[in-house]
DNA sequence: TTTATTTGTAACGAATTTGTTACATATCAC
DNA sequence: GTGATATGTAACAAATTCGTTACAAATAAA
């Protein structure tokens, strides 16, 4: 299975959790509480969550208190910074431009058979 | 279907796309030959890509060179980015957060006034 | 001790992802 | 034209994801 933070942060319900427990200290019935989908898909959720690091699970008795632990990012927010040099640049511009004139292609494409 | 940039890049077949793409302007095919999967493998992966907007394609004859466009990772930039100062703070990561709530005091100087 | 609460996990199913092969179409080269 | 090349896509299969319900275990509260 893979269990790298790409993946992580790929699902929403996943992003809700991280953007949740980075304020504040929840256990895992609280997060639960703010979703739809049962305890149970949440669990899973947040062990994967803690499997990639991104969540510390503190527990206390019977619970167990999730915080976000969000310096596996730091792998993402590289990944994507070496390609900032591509962005809003002339490049980009063209590569707009290229769209742009490939949608109008698209379109004539049909007509001038 | 999902086709949001988090789930495009969560595949490390496409990233390593992307990160071809980022340097020079590839026909699918030449794209294809580096990957051990099959060409029509490739060419799934290039247009849930392009869907995103994170690959444009300008067609040539019977060629499609692929080109990255990456601003749409400033989607997945942004939503990192805000969380930065839930990271340990490192020296390293000082630098970047004080931009960052520099910016943010600019902003809140146009509400204030 | 008995009961309620918090949680993990097994067992399962549906949907999605990710690959394959086979075939169709359009374009180039001769 | 004929044949090679570049590509899209349909049809299918295997693996993975994401949810469910049911049950077990540990701890707190009565």
């Amino acid at each position: 299975m893979r269990r790298d933070v790409f993946q992580a942060i790929a699902d929403p319900t996943r992003r809700e959790i991280i953007g949740m427990l980075a304020y504040q200290k929840m256990n895992l019935n609280a997060v639960a509480d703010h979703f739809s989908i049962s305890r149970p898909a949440i669990s899973k959720h947040i062990k994967m969550l803690t499997e990639c690091g991104l969540v510390v699970i503190e527990q206390q008795g019977r619970e167990r208190y999730c915080t976000a632990s969000l310096g596996q990012l730091g792998e993402v927010s590289d990944w994507i910074e070496q390609y900032r040099q591509f962005w809003n640049t002339r490049l980009d511009n063209l590569d707009k431009y290229l769209a742009k004139t490939q949608k109008q292609k698209k379109h004539a494409k049909r007509k001038s058979d």
